[in-house]
DNA sequence: CGACTAGTTGAACGACGTCAACCGTTGTGG
DNA sequence: CCACAACGGTTGACGTCGTTCAACTAGTCG
């Protein structure tokens, strides 16, 4: 197989070992680079599987941020999830037919597509994998919930906070920030659809957090100046993300 | 095995089957009767296990209402679900050590502990049962999404009326639920910690519901009298629950 | 029979939504 | 190469859904 094409998994990998309760073994890690993905790229706000369909693939995420999303019949719209470089958004639909929601991209967003046969096939060869991925499927359920907390409980500043603390958090697992600070190009619409409540508002909370010296988010970048402040201002505790080591300093 | 042990299998059996993408055998039938269960019961607003606890066992619903909840910082609390008989709130616990939220009868609850060991072996001696309690989870999952949409993007009546219909629809596939009345002894302050909303603007909206004529919610009970403007008003698509056939008509 | 829990209701308040105008950047086609 | 539309962001004025605080009722239990 072509080494551009194996690139990809870089943080698919990390992110796998990242999760796994036991060291992969060459075999395992070797299955896991051997998945025949297909890449593919999408712009910004373009959907990549919509509600309803029966995919027979899945895709892992290979740069950019993809959004989950689903609409009230009256077409409000709710982003559910964000998925970063090697979360493989619509994992679930190996198991369940039809897709209960949307997945779009958020930013410019490069996906590789992976059969679900390929992957069945490498569950049977490496049974342990199985509960990996379990785990992985179990442990966004957990964020699902804290963004329950988050979105229900919190008001908008502290939302955004959250939010900010948790991209962060997750994008150092797989190498991609450093110093608190990170590629991020989603738009206040987005944050917006997110953390349920308007654009109008995200740029009113936005303006006030960045007036606290606590970030900066522009030119699709975010950089967070006060860790410890914006920690302290989300209520974050990244127990829910079930690290092995803690990664969130 | 005892039979008054073994009758409380009943609505657990039932959900498995109604999720399972065949038709269970009768040895898959047996091992999941077989399951040693040791009965336990809690008066409402027991915890039942507690975030950051490492259960080395599982429970199954045998009659009541539990609660997952988590608790931000402040001491504001939110129920990120709900869970009716036949459901095993705690399952993650098999694949996640530490769990990430509480669980709490939300009525008097009688439950069925199951220890991990004995699932396990469950799994290695019937293969097929493992791709379909991962389909539980998934499903699981779903329902926290749709939980979401719900509760950041549709009003405090609609949110309400749409808790009633799943309710409702998961009451009925257990066998527990007829003429789209149930038995419901969920105090305000519980749906309202579920809906994101205060207790006293439960009182306000179940007011208005009743003067309606949509419901009456009393005595523990829950009884719809229009169950098409229930369904208006909530904006209520039984998709996400991801029954086989449409039990919600 | 007092104490506790669940429910009910009113009045004042506040976080966030709505509406609307305006700005800057980008990209596209005449 | 300019014009202009499209998009993302910014800001103000005002409206509203839901909160907060508080008082009061009814049922229940020891």
């Amino acid at each position: 197989v072509d080494r551009a094409i194996q690139a990809p998994h870089h943080s698919f990998l990390r992110k796998i070992e990242s999760i796994a309760l036991f060291d992969l073994s060459v075999a395992e890690r070797e299955a896991l680079e051997a998945l025949p993905i297909q890449a593919s790229e999408f712009a910004a706000h373009q959907d990549v599987v919509v509600e309803n369909e029966r995919p027979d693939r899945s895709f892992i995420v290979l740069d950019g941020i993809a959004a989950a999303y689903k609409m009230t019949e009256t077409g409000q719209r709710q982003v559910v999830a964000f998925y970063v470089p090697g979360d493989v958004p619509d994992f679930q639909s190996l198991h369940l037919e039809v897709l209960d929601f949307s997945i779009c991209a958020a930013t410019p967003l490069r996906v590789g597509f992976v059969g679900h046969d390929a992957i069945r096939n490498m569950f049977e060869r490496h049974p342990r994998l199985t509960d990996t991925f379990w785990r992985v499927t179990l442990i966004e359920g957990s964020l699902s919930r804290e963004w329950m907390l988050n979105n229900c409980r919190r008001e908008a500043y502290s939302r955004l906070a959250h939010l900010f603390c948790e991209i962060l958090v997750r994008m150092e697992r797989v190498g991609l920030a450093s110093n608190h600070s990170c590629k991020l190009a989603l738009t206040q619409y987005e944050l917006a659809d997110a953390l349920g409540v308007t654009q109008v508002h995200i740029n009113r909370v936005l303006k006030e957090m960045r007036g606290s010296g606590l970030i900066t988010l522009s030119n699709g970048h975010l950089a967070v100046h006060d860790w410890p402040a914006l920690i302290e201002a989300a209520g974050f505790d990244p127990g829910y993300l079930h690290l092995r080591q803690t990664d969130a300093n």
